[in-house]
RNA sequence: GCCCAUGUAGCUCAGUUGGUUAGAGCGCAUCCUUGGUAAGGAUGAGGUCGGCGGUUCAAAUCCGCUCGUGGGCUCCA
């Protein structure tokens, strides 16, 4: 007879499944979703038929949310073949934040549609359909699925090796699915179909278009509307709309889209990142290089570009009988000037860097805002040195990278190790060393990663790094990436301590990855609101009458000398206006000046946040605001 | 590139089944008001309704093509 332990009890077992186990002990079933059975996740209806230990699993874990989300694209698939009869199914996962499910279909569905689906969603869960798991045999499998005319359950069911398969019912909907599921529709009590969208079979674009429909669930109505209320707000900060709102930047799609049109308050912002960035790299031992934008084409065809980077590259230009190519990186150009004179390992390591604006084509369906653009400029380095100088130099990078993301605030980082693609130059073992020493320095530096397989660049393997913003959302930015192919291709060596000739390695690196990702991430990362030393305009002095314009000036005058970036609104207008215009702007502080403050020779000193400050000295407030500034603090 | 949606004033958006000189708010300009902590008032300028072609007595509205944009797929800093 089975011992159960729950809840650090013993019970003892004659028969029956979890869901009697827990009904006979008097627990609510109504939470618990699935359970933990000896390590496996297992249906509440699967029968006990062992020794072990139970853990309920619910809403609250990710596992519980996968397969409660899991469970919903059930029961949307079963709400879509009960409205229309020509849909053939194919999987429906559940993802991050909600579930998905790619249906094939002669006709797209429309924005109605979703709402139909939503509403026969909702009759299946009050029906309170049961979930039931059956084992069957593969072959029998797949003669249902035949009959059903399941074409993309048959294509699934040749690749499973195994005998037997799992298949969950639903009501009138069958599926091939491998489990858990919750035990029945009623335990969904809130949904929301979210975006229809087009998706190829299998993410191939040489397969067929598919139609995916995407929506969420939640065990509550006040979870749904949380989440709905997080959407918003994410929308409430999109770059796109805040960089027009503070008039940051602009495209001109008519004109090239995905080319960016820094705005004078978008450019400031730059100059500040600029700054700071040459400082840092100057510091740390880098030399700062300038390069072109184009260049001969045979270039391109030593580096390996024309042939493995051709689609992401703009066609040649014709001058003097000669091709010639915009960049789409810099490193062909940092070798040249690496490779104009011989090395000596007394020199390396090299750090060189540049803010190079490169060009890639991008096809015209990924573009996005700043995020994902056509021309942009990288904040490269390229660092030429000994394989015995590796480790310690990815280490370094590392470190600049945290350093550097700190300073904007951002404190937190997924890291990928993405390993050799399928179209790359060079030998598996260079591969593997290059690799080696990528994973050798996360090791020393005391970093989690994941692996991201497949996902380096054609010349090499790469650290990513993805950061998190103010919504918890990641953003790829720095990149470190190990190349021993580019010096190879292009004879790149230095001469050692021995009088012989030896191949200079190189790391390619990024710290921000793009100015205009960055820029977007910033953006949405501080809503606009930038700390004091990033902010366009620093300070706004807001007279409250005319009588005070004088006094005003004076104090517009002193702080301009001082290099603050700031604007009088002497406007006719009343100081409310004024207020709200400025904190609309986000500008950090408000200098308001009237009668009182002229005749005590002070300021009164207002945050946008709304916090104020009365009858404070103006030498005083300055020395508050370029410390702020100086330090590079980010709360204001 | 592919699927779906979409393109009206500088911005955000109305515009009914095709029917006179296409509307609103914000912003902008001018004037009045000199106002004490998130919108004071009045007047005015501003649009060949993304572009090209078609259907029609008549097109912002219907159809086709085209250039963009948004959400996805694929790809990437």
């Amino acid at each position: 007879m089975p011992k159960i332990i729950y809840k650090e009890k013993e019970y003892k077992v004659e028969s029956g499944n979890f869901l009697d186990f827990f009904k006979n002990i008097g627990e609510k079933i109504e939470d618990i979703l699935i359970v933990k059975f000896n390590g496996k996740l297992l249906d509440l209806t699967a029968q006990i038929s062992e020794s072990g230990e139970i853990v309920p699993v619910t809403f609250d874990s990710e596992e519980g949310r996968e397969v409660y989300w899991h469970s919903t694209s059930h029961i949307m698939a079963a709400a879509v073949k009960r409205l229309f009869k020509d849909v053939k199914v194919t999987i429906g996962p559940a993802i991050s934040e909600g579930f998905y499910y790619d249906f094939d279909r002669a006709t797209p569905f429309t924005e109605e549609d979703l709402l139909k689906i939503e509403k026969e969603m909702e009759k299946i869960i009050k029906e309170g359909h049961k979930f039931v798991r059956e084992e069957i045999d593969i072959e029998k499998a797949k003669d249902m699925f035949k009959k059903m005319g399941e074409d993309y359950k048959i294509e699934i069911l040749n690749e499973i090796k195994d005998n037997k398969v799992s298949i969950y019912k639903t009501e009138n909907f069958i599926d091939l699915c491998r489990g858990p599921h919750i035990d029945n529709s009623a335990k969904v009590k809130s949904i929301k179909l979210l975006k229809l969208a087009g998706a190829y079979w299998r993410g191939d674009e040489k397969n067929k278009m598919l139609q995916r429909i995407y929506g969420i669930s939640f065990p509550d109505k006040k979870l749904l509307d949380d989440y709905l209320k997080r959407l918003e707000e994410a929308r409430q900060r999109d770059h796109r709309k805040l960089g027009k709102e503070l008039d940051l930047f602009s495209t001109h799609d008519e004109f090239g889209p995905g080319l960016i049109y820094w705005h004078p308050k978008g450019a400031i912002i730059r100059k500040e990142i600029e700054d700071f960035w040459r400082e840092e790299h100057l510091k740390r031992g880098y030399e700062i290089l300038y390069t072109p934008h184009v260049a001969k084409i045979d270039l391109w065809h030593k580096s390996g570009h024309t042939s493995f980077y051709k689609e992401n590259m703009y066609p040649p230009m014709r001058m003097d009988e000669m091709e010639y190519l915009v960049k789409p990186m810099n490193c062909p150009f940092h070798i040249l000037i690496y490779k104009t004179s011989l090395r000596s390992y007394r020199e390396l390591p090299l750090r060189w860097c540049e803010l190079g604006t490169v060009y890639r084509y991008e096809k015209s369906g990924v573009l996005h805002g700043l995020m994902r653009v056509r021309g942009f400029t990288q904040d490269d380095a390229h660092i030429f040195m000994t394989e015995e100088q590796l480790e310690q130099e990815i280490i370094n990078v590392i470190d600049m990278i945290t350093f550097v993301l700190k300073t904007f605030g951002f404190y937190e980082y997924e890291i990928f190790l993405s390993t050799k693609p399928k179209d790359s130059i060079g030998e598996a073992r260079v591969w593997e060393l290059a690799e080696n020493a990528l994973k050798q320095a996360l090791a020393k530096a005391g970093l989690k990663y994941d692996i991201d397989e497949g996902g380096g660049a054609f010349y090499g393997p790469k650290i990513d790094i993805k950061i998190k913003d103010a919504l918890n959302r990641t953003w790829q930015c720095s990149t470190i990436q190990v190349d021993f192919n580019m010096p190879e291709r292009f004879d790149v060596k230095y001469i050692g301590e021995d009088g012989k000739e030896h191949r200079t390695i190189m790391i390619h690196r990024a710290l921000l990855g793009s100015f205009e990702r960055f820029f977007g991430v910033l953006i949405e990362h501080y809503k606009g609101a930038f700390p004091v030393w990033l902010s366009p305009i620093q300070v706004s002095i807001l007279t409250i009458t005319e009588r005070v314009k004088d006094y005003a000036e004076n104090i517009f005058n002193k702080l301009k000398e001082k290099k603050i970036r700031i604007i009088l609104n002497n406007a006719n207008e009343t100081i409310g206006a004024k207020i709200r215009n400025s904190t609309l702007q986000k500008i950090p502080f408000m200098l308001i000046i009237g009668d009182k403050e002229q005749q005590k020779n002070v300021v009164s000193v207002r945050k946008r946040s709304g916090e104020e400050q009365k009858d404070v000295n103006i030498d005083d407030f300055f020395n508050m605001l370029l410390k702020k500034i100086e330090q590079k603090e980010l709360d204001i």
